[in-house]
DNA sequence: ATCGATAATCGACGATAGTCGATTATCGAT
DNA sequence: ATCGATAATCGACTATCGTCGATTATCGAT
């Protein structure tokens, strides 16, 4: 690769980058998302459940993998699982993008 | 679905930041457009092969992908095409990202 | 008209993804 | 110990994706 500035997009940070655009390439994952961001607190599976219109089954999966890449965060509570947003991802997302569009951020950003 | 503010994310919407994300679900495609977006001058297939790593034909899959979102666009220039970012795309994308995150813009971002 | 360079398209391959219905696991309450 | 509610997992099906090598199309130059 050539020079294009400072802070170069080597293979490793395009693919870190890729696994969160990846988590958000789904309209479904999209809604969950946003929601749990709008609320700020934790919602049921139950709650998710009616506000995506899609099953149970397909819902808990994708909240399996957004709490892969921590998106979201779990805890059970009786019977239940209670999910939120990651507030971290919250800052963090939006910087990825910045940086990819070839903004210049003091720091790259390094969710958790 | 329930009350979340004044601009809940609809299916609609949801599909249309989805287009847009799975565009750069791929390193590949995240090292192609980032190396565009630093240099922000027109760039050869040839060229973006080499900075990429991977072969011709599968470069030139990735361009036609990121065309049809408009990502970036192309020009014709003798035997060759010359490939740029779409500077819209620099500023509305990482707006998109943050209203995915909930934060509030006064408009929801429409690329082309 | 032909040649050479460049890029687009084709065909194929294995891999991954999204959804669903059905089943299983967890845990509180009776 | 059993029941009910909740959520996770399983198995299957179809669809899409990323990559490659090979072929084709485009166009300038000779």
């Amino acid at each position: 690769m050539k020079d294009y500035g400072a802070r170069p997009l080597d293979r490793a940070e395009a693919e870190e980058y890729a696994t969160w655009f990846k988590a958000l390439a789904d309209a479904t994952r999209i809604q969950i998302v946003s929601l749990l961001a709008r609320r700020r607190e934790p919602m049921t599976v139950g709650e998710i459940v009616d506000a995506s219109g899609v099953g149970q089954s397909t819902v808990s999966h994708h909240l399996k993998l957004l709490a892969e890449v921590r998106f979201v965060l779990v805890e059970r509570q009786g019977t239940s699982s209670l999910y939120r947003i990651n507030e971290n991802c919250v800052s963090c997302f939006p910087t990825a993008a910045d940086v990819v569009m070839g903004k210049p951020v003091p720091e790259p950003p390094v969710c958790e």
